[in-house]
DNA sequence: CGTTTGCTTGATACGTATCAAAGTTGGTGG
DNA sequence: CCACCAACTTTGATACGTATCAAGCAAACG
């Protein structure tokens, strides 16, 4: 399994702005960037895979990362979708235990490279950061739980629609026919974002084509009525 | 909803090694515990509810608390079930924002009461406990990370015996007869930590009575076999 | 151009929810 | 101490959602 693949660096003023970093002052950010490392990933490659002993944590500076759990059965799950600003790989490099899921690219991914050992450095050296990485646990744990109540009550549609949206918000971009969920996500991806199969998956998606909730041609996923979406999301329909 | 109800004080010293006083020094432990609360609650108290303003945080010394979500179609789920050592009201208490779930304690639970504003002040004051915040929220990541995993490929059965191992884990007690689940918990309450109804979850429990696997008699909760348990959790069966 | 990979639809089986009803238990007050 | 009530537990019948298995189709690719 192929995995890094380096680019020239991009600016790293890019990410001046963006958590941890953005809690240091002019002083500590200087001499922290020095030490940095700026990668490009292409889409659809593993940063790490589950059960890799913890190396780098990695701070998305582009693109989106999905966390996913493998099973012995050859059944994916994906937990999370990370985005610009968010850590990847935080659990691992914490504990100091081997990665608890696989970090993948949907799209090309720009991320900041930390190895283990500098981060503890940088966590000791400048505590404020800490606040940073709580925060983006706050935001892991809160996600967690809305897909656990999700996935325990809730049927596919209603569930499908969540996922959706969610992804609209994430990478959504408007367009004259709708809200066009900007990733290159198979209907396997869906499916195991969704908790479910493949064909269910897609006999959903079918179904909401057909009453003009989404469009799905030409490789697009386009969301035409988002009202009806959140109806269904919300209320199951 | 009545909530809380105070007895008198355990004595303070009971938490001075737990996280996250543990990681203060003698003279801050001194400073600090002059201004803590501990409070008993007795068991079936709601702590604080869903969507309640943040007030206060606590830090469980003895006793255990499971975080429910509700829906309104009048379905819970449990996200978590909290022992002594862990924190609880965390994320609303970051965030200021509301309570994203209830906090029910299942036994008596003591508690240390920490108000939202004295929290943030330890905090700034003391650094060094946000290395316990964040430990506390890594693994809640975790578990919730394998909740989401077993509620997506998992049947009823599996989930069910993953749950009773856990709570053996947490609370459980060893009898000449088995592992006895030491917390009073009725079929709902598995349902709702299993992510299903009432019904099924006693079903599948009276399967297992009958093959031997627990015992149920007297109200009490006994694993007899648990290295079927084991088989049934990690391979379905 | 054949081969792979992803998408789609259909038929069927199975797990679980739902609805209904009866049994059990513990507690309360007469 | 018994009768009653409420809450919890249990079992049964049935319906429904989704997984599974199978097969065909389209598009991308070397």
């Amino acid at each position: 399994m192929p995995t890094v693949r380096t680019s020239e660096e991009p600016a790293l003023e890019t990410i001046r702005n963006v958590p941890p970093f953005s809690m240091l002052t002019e002083d500590e950010w200087r001499e922290v960037v020095r030490t940095l490392t700026v990668r490009t990933y292409p889409e659809d490659t593993y940063l790490f895979f589950e059960g890799d002993p913890p190396s780098n944590l990695y701070v998305i500076v582009q693109g989106h990362v999905a966390l996913i759990r493998h099973t012995l059965e050859g059944r994916d799950v994906v937990l999370d979708v990370m985005q610009p600003g968010n850590m990847v790989g935080e659990l691992a490099i914490f504990e100091g235990v081997p990665y608890s899921s696989s970090g993948k690219t949907l799209d090309e991914v720009t991320a900041v490279v930390i190895p283990r050992e500098r981060f503890h450095q940088m966590l000791a050296q400048y505590p404020r950061m800490a606040g940073a990485v709580i925060f983006d646990l706050t935001r892991r744990v809160r996600h967690l739980s809305d897909l656990v109540q999700s996935l325990a009550i809730e049927r596919v549609e209603r569930r499908l629609a969540r996922i959706l949206l969610r992804l609209a918000r994430i990478s959504g971009e408007h367009r004259d026919d709708g809200l066009l969920i900007n990733l290159p996500l198979t209907r396997q991806d869906l499916a195991d974002m969704a908790g479910t199969t493949v064909e269910t998956a897609i006999r959903t998606l079918s179904r909401m084509r057909r009453q003009g909730i989404v469009d799905t041609s030409h490789g697009h996923l386009i969301i035409r009525d988002v009202e009806r979406l959140v109806r269904i999301a919300e209320e199951g329909e």
